[in-house]
DNA sequence: TACCAGGAGAAAA
DNA sequence: TTTTCTCATGGT
């Protein structure tokens, strides 16, 4: 019995023309929005379901009270760890998970002994800590560690139906898999290509009805 | 007032 | 195995 088509098996040249309309569009993109690795650690943890806005504000509170370290994480109370990151919502669910995985990094040395582990034990070992899912752990993975991994969310998996390159609902590690297998194994790449598809997903132009001037068109979602 | 925002895990069907 | 529910705040 033959095996089934793959459900997303985008060309190269698909995914690279949308990526340089995407960059052509709105230029490279100061991404992720950290000053360190452990930093982007906390943010992709606290922005699960939330708005980066909320996010900013529950790290500058974790920094104004020196909460923003992995032993000051692991050291603090729940309560103030939770009070410090309310902004973000989901505080008392994300207070452990930003333990849980602080504890992991922890047990792996730290995070520099961590980065110098191979790809598929990082990824493997980010995966088993509670409160990490795949996109969070492709998170760590792509912009605190810069290991070549490709980030799938919400805004990736529209784009992809909107210009049908795929139907949107694939698992996680088909989408995943499908843009690596396409894409050279670039870091910079991965981390511009996520951005520009945040960025795009976020623009004003993805909402007006017509977009002549937007470099996506004529396949610019927004004249579907 | 209602809805949405860069998820993930647990429980239920 | 798949679907639904829960967690929670702040902006629009």
């Amino acid at each position: 019995m033959a095996g089934r088509a793959p459900l997303f098996n985008p060309s190269a040249e698909a995914l690279t023309a949308l990526y340089a309309a995407l960059l052509a569009r709105y230029g490279r993109q100061p991404w992720w929005p950290a000053e360190t690795p452990f930093e982007v650690v906390v943010g992709a943890v606290l922005t699960q379901n939330a708005a980066w806005t909320n996010v900013e504000k529950a790290i500058a509170r974790l920094r104004s009270r020196d909460l923003l370290s992995l032993d000051a994480v692991l050291a603090a109370e729940h309560d103030a760890l939770a009070d410090a990151i309310r902004p973000s919502g989901y505080f008392n669910v994300k207070a452990r998970r930003l333990r849980s995985v602080c504890a992991f990094l922890d047990d792996a040395g730290g995070m520099q002994r961590f980065a110098r582990r191979d790809l598929a034990t990082q990824r493997s070992g980010l995966l088993a800590v509670h409160g990490i899912g795949p996109e969070t752990a492709d998170d760590i993975l792509l912009y605190a560690l810069d290991r070549p991994v490709f980030v799938i969310d919400v805004y990736t998996r529209r784009l992809l139906q909107r210009y049908r390159l795929a139907r949107g609902d694939e698992p996680y590690e088909v989408l995943r898999a499908g843009f690596e297998a396409a894409l050279a194994a670039d870091v910079d790449l991965y981390q511009q290509f996520h951005a520009l598809i945040v960025v795009h997903a976020k623009a004003a132009c993805r909402k007006t009805p017509l977009c002549p001037t937007c470099v996506l068109a004529p396949a610019c979602p927004g004249g579907r």
